[in-house]
RNA sequence: GGCGCCGUCGCCAAGAGGUAAGGCAGAGGUCUGCAAAACCUCCACCCCCGGUUCAAAUCCGGGCGGCGCCUCCA
C-alpha cells in the first residue's frame, strides 16, 4: 500500500481510496490571467506523477478534476485592460496551459472545469444556500461572507489558532466590509463593469463568486461530498484550502477531503518563483534557451515534492545530460546481438522494479526511484559490455522501462521530442549514407565534415559496430 | 509576534539509529580512423557545539545559516 503525507495530520499515512477501487482527486489548477510558469507546473507535474502512480503502479481507477480559475480580480482586470471579453481573454491562457501541459507530458485529467461554466456557478449558488441554511453566512454591502466563528474547526489544516495572528500579521485589507477581518467572501457584490451572475431563487443577488467557493463547489459537483485527495501548492494551504474546508464541511457536514497533498515551491535564485516577484520562467522561455520540456519534467522530479527545489540553468543542463544517458541506453538495446536470455539479467531487472515501486509508494520518492533506474542502467550497460545480455533479455528490460515510464512519463516524452529532429529524418539518413560511403573509401575528412555539419544543425552521429545512429543534440 | 520547513561531494539529490544511492561535472584508463557512447578506477568523517546510545548524517538540546506561511499566489 502506498504511504502518502497528509497535511491534515502532518504525517505519512497509508493511502487507499474510500470506496471501491476508485480514487477521487481534485487539484487546484491555474488562475488564467497569464501563462503558467514552471513553478506552477511543478505542482502539476507532481500531481500527474501521483495520478500515474495510483493508476499504473497500484491499479486504481482515478477520477481527477483540475480547475481553471477564470473569474477573479486579476482575470477581470486583465480582460478589461486588453479590451476583451472575460471568456475570450481567459481562453488564451487556457490554450497556453494545454500546450505546456502537453509539452510536459501531463496526462489529460478527467475533468477540467472552468468556474464560469454555468453548471459550476449553479453549484456555487447551491453551496451558498446550504451554508445559509446552516447559519454560516451573513450579508454586508451586497456581498455574502462566511462567518468563521460559526465553525470551531476552522484553522485545523493550516494549524492557525484563532487568536494567534496578531502583531506583525498582515491583515486582509479587502475593501469589502466584513464583520471580522478573518471572515472571507463567498460572493462578491456586483460592481460596475464587472461580470455578474444572480440566483434570486436562492437569495443570491448580482455578483460573482469568491475564489475559494469555486473549488468547493466544483469538487462536490464532479466528485461528491467527500473526496480522497485534494492537491495543490503549499501556498494554498492558507487561506485557500482552509476556506475550502470551511465551505464544504459547513455545507455538507461531512469531511471534505481525506488527504491533503501539498507540493513545495520551486524557487529560483533562492527566492520563490512567482508572478508577483517577476522571476518566472515559462516553457517557451526554457525552449528559447535551447532546453527541452522533457528535461524540465525530469528536473522537477529530481527532488522530493515536499522539498523546495532551487531552479538553475546549470541544473537544467545537468538533467538534459542525464536524460540523454537514459535514452542512449534504450537505443543501445537495439544493438544487443547475443542469443538467449540470462537469469542474472532478469533478477537484476526485478530488483530494480521492486526498488522503483517501493520508492514511489514511499510518499512519491521520485528521486530514489530515479536512482534505482540509473543503477539498473549502469548494471545493464556493464553486462552488455561483458556480453552477458542476449536478445531474449531485451523485451524484459524494455518492459521494465515501460513500467517506469508510465509512472514518470519522461522517457516517452523525450522520445516524442526526438522524433521531431531539427533536420528532416530522410535527409539525416541520406547524409549518413553519404558519410558511410566516405568512410568506406577512408575519406575521413569528408566523413567528419558531414558529421560536423549535422552537429551544427542539432543532430549528432554516433558510430558503432552495428552502424551509425543519430540523435538530437 | 505566531507557525513551519531545510542545511549530505564542485553542482543537483536519496538515505531518517548499524557505519554515505543516483545524476551532472572532473581526473586517469579501456575501446575507437577520429569523435561519441559505454565500461573500469578515483573523487564525502553528512553546517557547528554538546548530549543519549555498543553504534548518530539519522534521536535530543543549543547555536549559526537559508527559505516559506500568517496578504493575491502552484
Amino acid at each position: 500500500m502506498m504511504r502518502l503525507y497528509n497535511t491534515l495530520t502532518r504525517s505519512e499515512e497509508p493511502f487507499a481510496p474510500a470506496t471501491h477501487n476508485a480514487v477521487r482527486m481534485y487539484t487546484c489548477g491555474l488562475t488564467v490571467y497569464a501563462r503558467g510558469h514552471i513553478g506552477n507546473f511543478r505542482t502539476f507535474v507532481c500531481t500527474d506523477v501521483l495520478r500515474r502512480t495510483l493508476k499504473y503502479l497500484l491499479g486504481y481507477d482515478v477520477k481527477q478534476v483540475m480547475n481553471f480559475t477564470d473569474v477573479d480580480d486579476r482575470t477581470i482586470a486583465g480582460a478589461e485592460k486588453a479590451g476583451m471579453d472575460l471568456r475570450a481573454y481567459t481562453d488564451q491562457y487556457i490554450a497556453m496551459f494545454r500546450e505546456d501541459a502537453q509539452a510536459l507530458g501531463l496526462e489529460p485529467v478527467e475533468e477540467m472545469p472552468r468556474a464560469t461554466d454555468e453548471p459550476n456557478l449553479a453549484a456555487m449558488a447551491k453551496m451558498i444556500s446550504m451554508l445559509d441554511r446552516n447559519g454560516h453566512t451573513y450579508r454586508s454591502d451586497d456581498s455574502i461572507y462566511f462567518k468563521i466563528s460559526t465553525l470551531p474547526s476552522y484553522g485545523r489544516l493550516a494549524r492557525l489558532d484563532h487568536e494567534g495572528m496578531k502583531p506583525g500579521a498582515r491583515v486582509d485589507t479587502d475593501s469589502y466590509a466584513k464583520e471580522d477581518a478573518r471572515d472571507f467572501v463567498l460572493w462578491k457584490g456586483h460592481r460596475d463593469g464587472e461580470p455578474f451572475w444572480e440566483y434570486p431563487a436562492l437569495g443570491i443577488t448580482a455578483g460573482r463568486p469568491g475564489w475559494h467557493l469555486e473549488c468547493s463547489a466544483m469538487a462536490q459537483r464532479l466528485l461528491g461530498d467527500t473526496i480522497d485527495i485534494h492537491a495543490g501548492g503549499v501556498d494554498l494551504i492558507f487561506p485557500h484550502h482552509e476556506n475550502e474546508i470551511a465551505q464544504s464541511e459547513g455545507a455538507t457536514g461531512k469531511p471534505f477531503s481525506r488527504f491533503w497533498v501539498h507540493v513545495e515551491y520551486l524557487i529560483v535564485d533562492e527566492q520563490k518563483m512567482s508572478k508577483s516577484l517577476g522571476n518566472t520562467y515559462t516553457i517557451p522561455d526554457v525552449m528559447a534557451k535551447g532546453f527541452r520540456p522533457s528535461a524540465v519534467r525530469l528536473l522537477l522530479l529530481s527532488a522530493h515534492y515536499r522539498k523546495q527545489l532551487n531552479f538553475t540553468w546549470d541544473s537544467l543542463a545537468a538533467h538534459e545530460e542525464s536524460l540523454r544517458r537514459l535514452t542512449d541506453f534504450l537505443a543501445r538495446l537495439d544493438t544487443v546481438a547475443g542469443d538467449g536470455s540470462h537469469d542474472a539479467v532478469q533478477s537484476r531487472v526485478d530488483d530494480a522494479r521492486r526498488a522503483f515501486a517501493a520508492a514511489m509508494q514511499d510518499d512519491l520518492n521520485t528521486a530514489a526511484a530515479l536512482g534505482a533506474i540509473f543503477e539498473l542502467v549502469r548494471a545493464l550497460n556493464s553486462s552488455i559490455d561483458a556480453g552477458d545480455v542476449g536478445a531474449g533479455d531485451v523485451p524484459v528490460i524494455r518492459q521494465a522501462f515501460d513500467e517506469f515510464d508510465r509512472v514518470l512519463g519522461v522517457i516517452s516524452l523525450r522520445r516524442a521530442e526526438d522524433a521531431r529532429p531539427p533536420v528532416p529524418v530522410d535527409e539525416i539518413e541520406r547524409l549518413i549514407e553519404d558519410r558511410q560511403a566516405a568512410r568506406r573509401r577512408r575519406d575521413f575528412a569528408a566523413a567528419d565534415r558531414i558529421r560536423q555539419e549535422l552537429a551544427a544543425r542539432g543532430v549528432l552521429l554516433e558510430d558503432s559496430a552495428g552502424g551509425t545512429r543519430w540523435k538530437r543534440k
